[in-house]
DNA sequence: ATGAAAGCGCTAACAT
DNA sequence: ATGTTAGCGCTTTCAT
C-alpha cells in the first residue's frame, strides 16, 4: 500500500514526537576552509544517526549570532553546535536554560557549563614560536585580528611565553579588524631598523594576508624574513618557499563535537561539562628556517 | 505576556501553515572551496526570507543523493538546490512530481524541466585554449576526472572545439576518479617525445593534483610545461610562477539559484523552465606564459 | 474585542 | 491482529 509513495510528513511527526531530529549549527564563516571542514564532519555524523543539520552563519557578529541561535529554538532543534562569535556566555545563557543541549567549538564558552572541543592553542602557539627561537631569530613578530577573540587571545599567549622563556621582547601587531592588515600596514612594521627576523600569523585570515602583503611589498619569505602560520592551507607546501604551519585537526573537531552533541541527546543532561582538547600537528616545510636558505642559528 | 520567553514552536506553526521555511540543499563536497561559497551566498539568500537551509552532502554518490533527496522531502522542504552528484533525471523526478521547487547548480538535470544556474563551461574552457595556442603551444594537454560529469565533459567538448579550430590534434587525460591522478600517472604521460607544451587542469580538485603532481615529479609550471587551471583557487597568484585561471563566480551562483528559488515560491509553478548561465572571468598570470620567462609566442 | 474550537499529519495508548 | 482516538502547538475561523 505504501509503496505507491508515501512520505511520512516529518514535521507533523516531529510534533508529535517532541523531537525535530535535526541540529543547528551556527559559524562564523561558512566559507573558510577550516570551518568548513568541521562543518563537513558533523554533517557526516549527524546523518549516520538520521540526523540531520541546519547551517547557520553569524558573521562573527553576536547580534546576528544571537538571532540565529533565537531562530534554531524555535524550530526546535534538537541541539545546537556553535563556534562562537565572541566569549560572551549571555547569548548561551538562554539556550542552557531552555535545556537543549550545545556543544562550543574552536573557542569555549565561559561562565556556563557548556561542553565544548577545542584546540591547545596556547602550547601550539608556544611551540611554534620555539621552534622559530631554536632556529636563532630574536626579533619575532606576531600577527594577529580580533585580539579579544579566545583564539587569538590564546596564541598570542603562547607566543608571549615562549619569548619571555627565552628572555626575548614580545612584539606583537594585533589588529581589531583583519580590514587594517594591508600591505602598508604590515610594511611599516617592518621598516628596515626593527625588521623582525621572523613573523608567525595567528590564523588562516593573517596568514594569507601577511602572505600577500610581504609579497607586494617585496619582502621574500624566507629569504627576508621566516614564517609561521597558525593554520595550514591546501598549497602551502606548494609556494616557492614552503610554509611551515600549525594544523588543526578540523574534521576530528567537527567529529567530536557532533558524537559529544548525541551523547547528551542519549543521556540527556547527565554528566558534567565535557572539555575536549584536541592535539594540533606542527608541519614543518622550509619557511621557518629548516632546510631552506635560510638557516637561522 | 509574551515578553517573559515565549518562543513559538516553528513545527507546530510550520504543520498547520503547511510549510517548513526550510530550504534543502545538496552537494557533491561540503569542503571544496567553491562549493562552500555557493553555499554561504544561498544561505545569505535564505537568511534575508526568514528561511533556514538544511544542508547535506551526497558525496558525489547518485544513491546517496537520492536518499538525502528523500530526506529532505519528508522533512517538508519548501524547496531544493541541489548541485547533482550526476547528470541523471530520476532521482529529480519525484521529487519535480511532488511539486516541490527544485533549482539545479553547476550542471542542469537532463530530461525534466527543471530550473538551473550554471556557468559556460564550453566557452570558458575554449577562451582558455584559445589563450594557450594564441601563445603558440601545439601540444595541450587537458586534464580531467569523471569524464561522464557535465561540467567535465562540456569542458572537453570546449577543448576540443578551439583545438579543432587551430588544426590542433586533442590530447586528453580524462581518468574516472581523482585519486588516478597520481604523479607517476601524470609523469608517465609528459614523458619526454610526448611532452604537452601547455597543460589545461578542468576543475578545482584535478589542478591541485596536477600542480602537486608536476612538482614531486621536478616538472615546473611555467619553465617546462604552461599551465591553466579552470577553477581558480585562493593562492593561485602567490605560487612561484602565478596561475592563469579561469573563475566560477560561486557566491553569484548561489545567490542567483536561491533567488531564482524564492521566485518559485513566491508565485508557485508558473513560468517556463528558467536557465542561468553566468559567465566565468579569465584571469591571466604567468603559468600560460604571459609576462613570465615562457612566452610561447 | 476576546474566547472557543477545529484541524494540520502523525503516534501512542487504548478498545475492539 | 486491526481499528479508533486523543493530542503534540499552532493558526484560523467562527461565536460570543
Amino acid at each position: 500500500m505504501k509503496r505507491l509513495g508515501y512520505r511520512p510528513n516529518e514535521m507533523a511527526r516531529g510534533l508529535k514526537a517532541g523531537r525535530s531530529s535535526a541540529i543547528g549549527m551556527v559559524v562564523p564563516n561558512l566559507a573558510d576552509p577550516f570551518t568548513a571542514s568541521v562543518i563537513k564532519a558533523v554533517q557526516e555524523v549527524a546523518r549516520s544517526h538520521n540526523y540531520v543539520v541546519i547551517l547557520t552563519s553569524s558573521e562573527g557578529d553576536p547580534t546576528i549570532e544571537k538571532a540565529e541561535i533565537e531562530s534554531l529554538t524555535r524550530r526546535q532543534m534538537d541541539g545546537l553546535i556553535v563556534a562562537p562569535a565572541d566569549g560572551e556566555s549571555k547569548t548561551f545563557k538562554a539556550v542552557v536554560a531552555s535545556g537543549i543541549p550545545l556543544v562550543a567549538v574552536d573557542q569555549p564558552i565561559e561562565g556556563a557549563s557548556i561542553d565544548c572541543v577545542v584546540v591547545d592553542n596556547r602550547k601550539a602557539s608556544h611551540d611554534a614560536v620555539r621552534h622559530l627561537i631554536g632556529h636563532g631569530y630574536r626579533g619575532i613578530l606576531a600577527v594577529g585580528a580580533r585580539p579579544d577573540l579566545y583564539t587569538c587571545a590564546e596564541r598570542v599567549q603562547g607566543y608571549e611565553e615562549a619569548m619571555r622563556e627565552a628572555k626575548l621582547r614580545s612584539n606583537t601587531m594585533l589588529v581589531q579588524h583583519e580590514r587594517e592588515l594591508t600591505p602598508e600596514a604590515i610594511e611599516s612594521r617592518l621598516r628596515d631598523g626593527k625588521r623582525p627576523e621572523a613573523i608567525i600569523a595567528l590564523n588562516y585570515v593573517t596568514s594569507m594576508l601577511v602572505l600577500r602583503g610581504l609579497r607586494q611589498v617585496g619582502i621574500s619569505i624566507g629569504k627576508d624574513v621566516a614564517f609561521v602560520s597558525f593554520d595550514d592551507f591546501e598549497l602551502a607546501d606548494m609556494l616557492s618557499t614552503s610554509v611551515t604551519a600549525v594544523r588543526q585537526p578540523s574534521a576530528e573537531i567537527g567529529r567530536q563535537a557532533a558524537e559529544l552533541l548525541f551523547q547528551r541527546l542519549a543521556k540527556a543532561g547527565k554528566a558534567r561539562r565535557q572539555k575536549v582538547v584536541l592535539s594540533t600537528t606542527f608541519h614543518v616545510r622550509e619557511s621557518c628556517g629548516c632546510s631552506s636558505g635560510l638557516s637561522g642559528n
